[in-house]
RNA sequence: GGCCCGUUGGUCAAGCGGUCUAAGACACCGCCCUUUCACGGCGGUUACAGGGGUUCGAAUCCCCUACGGGUCACCA
């Protein structure tokens, strides 16, 4: 393939999307794959919703997710500045060369006229578009409407006749009838181009030879294209991605649960598990692995394994990817991940001595491999936390009314008071003498003390448990269980 | 509504006219492993939207219908 050189231009708008996350993906990939440069520019031409706050939001996501880019907003290159209140110029010039040659012209229909049109057509039953009034206006009408104070906007004239072309690399050819583009706006009455036009432009000028997006930008393709022609600048190639769906089948939204990919972060998801699954949304590995880092993805990515039809955005999916991820993750990594998940329920302050640093460790390594995105570990917190138990159900409570239990629970207090160091190795070794001990099978000992301990007869492993709980706490929460259920020991 | 895109199991998807009595993954169910659960291993249930063509032969090509989505802004 000749040089790639592709880009992602989100609009500061709001905080990274799922899908702009997806997007943003497909385009690094290709540009790694292919050894050429990825662009992050700004379209920020809509003054009333951009904020820096959100360029910044999206910035970041993008850094989180480990997608770099080679020129762009932050990182500066050679066709600086990469946003497009910065590139007015370039803009404006254009717009004068196609006024100049009569393939734009400028429309004086204030708003409450154009929306007077459109309900005149969908009165009439007719399909609301632009009239035309300004097609054709002499130099003494445009000079009159000047003088009445009109701000003009700068309309791009659409042929009457003919058909646009676009040639999708996922879709194929796709002809649009020029018939039913109306004559759009390339420059806004304050003068800041729109995005169609901008957009163009800033692609031709960046050198940019892939244009992969959203199919929601499908339909504005002729446009684009319409302006490439005029101007007498050559297309890039276009590839469109099919959206991500909610669970009904409707586009992404609030209502599906998060759709941002701060959200995510914050609930505990790893990059590398949200890349690895965005990815599989709209493309396809060619063996059956589908667990990949970015690297691998790398070697990988190509535009022809991308599907055309949408993709319902599955949890369960995420969830499994996320656990994957967890499961291979450093302990200490972990450790930060859960460390505010911890706080903000509750369990822990700012601050950790090492006591419980070393216990966060212990409950890190006990559920590990029992989470599947980092918020759960709130959920497992009451095992490793506090001095109380409370018992999950009636059956919980039966496994302590076994005959045997009074023997075991004092002999395991017995030796877990008895001096020795508490690491899940020597746990492991103090509960295999309880059995023998008791003479009872392991079943008949870990039960009861895993719900004494717990409350619940299932959980992560005991010995980290009791670990993690300390002498204290295990002597603690065993004398409590049996006070509530009337055992003496 | 006009235009455009799409439709393989509950979900993601492979498949580019014969090798399809249709791959793999998630979810689900069962078994094994484990003195719990989870992980892991093994196995199982479930799909070519419908109707017409074209062809010796169609999930694959064409048309129609239905359904879903996108787009028709001085938003991107």
């Amino acid at each position: 393939m000749q040089n790639v050189r592709v880009r992602f231009a989100p609009s500061p708008t709001g905080p990274l999307h799922i899908g702009g996350a997806r997007s943003a993906l497909f385009n690094f990939l290709l540009a790694r794959r292919f050894g050429g440069q990825f662009i992050v520019r700004i379209e920020d031409t809509d003054l009333e919703r951009s904020s820096l706050e959100s360029e910044k939001n999206i910035l970041d996501s993008l850094e989180w997710l480990g997608i770099t880019w080679d020129e762009g907003i932050r990182v500066g290159g050679p066709h600086a500045p990469y946003r497009q209140t910065e590139r007015l110029s370039i803009y404006t010039e254009a717009a004068e060369k196609l006024l100049a040659s009569g393939q734009a012209y400028r429309c004086y229909c204030s708003e409450e006229e154009l929306e007077a049109q459109r309900q005149a057509f969908i009165d009439k039953g007719e399909m609301p578009r632009y009239a035309g009034n300004c097609r054709c206006l002499s130099l003494e009408d445009e000079a009159r409407y000047q003088a009445e104070g009109r701000k003009p906007v700068i309309r791009f004239r659409v042929p009457d006749e003919g058909a646009v072309t676009v040639d999708d690399l996922v879709r194929g050819q796709v002809s649009f009838d020029c018939a039913g583009i109306g004559d759009f706006i390339i420059v806004k009455s304050d003068g800041i181009p729109t995005y169609n036009f901008a957009v163009v432009l800033d692609d031709a000028s960046m050198d940019i030879t892939h244009v992969i997006r959203g199919e929601e930008h499908l339909s504005n393709t002729p446009r684009q294209l319409l302006i490439y022609d005029a101007l007498g600048i050559s297309r890039p190639k276009f590839a469109h991605v099919s959206l991500i769906l909610g669970k009904d089948r409707t586009k992404m939204s609030k209502r599906h649960g998060s759709t941002s990919v701060v959200a995510y972060q914050s609930q505990g998801y790893l990059p590398e598990a949200l890349v690895n699954f965005l990815v599989l949304l709209g493309w396809s590995p060619e063996g059956e692995e589908e667990i990949f880092t970015l690297d691998e993805l790398i070697s990988r990515f190509s535009l022809d394994r991308v599907a055309k039809n949408p993709a319902v955005f599955d949890s369960d999916k995420l969830n499994y990817i996320n656990g994957v991820y967890i499961r291979k993750a450093e302990i200490d990594r972990l450790i930060e991940l859960a460390l505010p998940h911890l706080r903000e329920a509750g369990y822990i302050g700012e601050e950790l001595d090492d006591q419980q640093m070393q216990k966060v460790r212990w409950m890190m390594q006990a559920v590990q491999e029992k989470i599947s995105s980092m918020g759960q570990v709130a959920d497992f917190a009451p095992l490793f936390f506090g001095d109380e138990v409370t018992f999950e159900s009636d059956e919980a409570k039966a496994v302590l009314a076994e005959e045997q239990v009074p023997v075991v629970l004092n002999a395991f207090l017995q030796k877990i008071t008895d001096g020795r160091a508490i690491e899940p190795d020597s746990v492991k070794a103090l509960l295999k003498e309880v059995t023998k001990e008791t003479k009872q099978g392991g079943k008949k000992v870990f039960m009861p003390v895993r719900v004494a301990l717990t409350g619940q007869q299932h959980g992560p492993d005991l010995n980290y448990i009791v670990t993690a709980l300390g002498q204290e706490s295990v002597v603690a929460r065993v004398r409590h269980s049996a006070a509530q259920l009337g055992l003496s020991l």
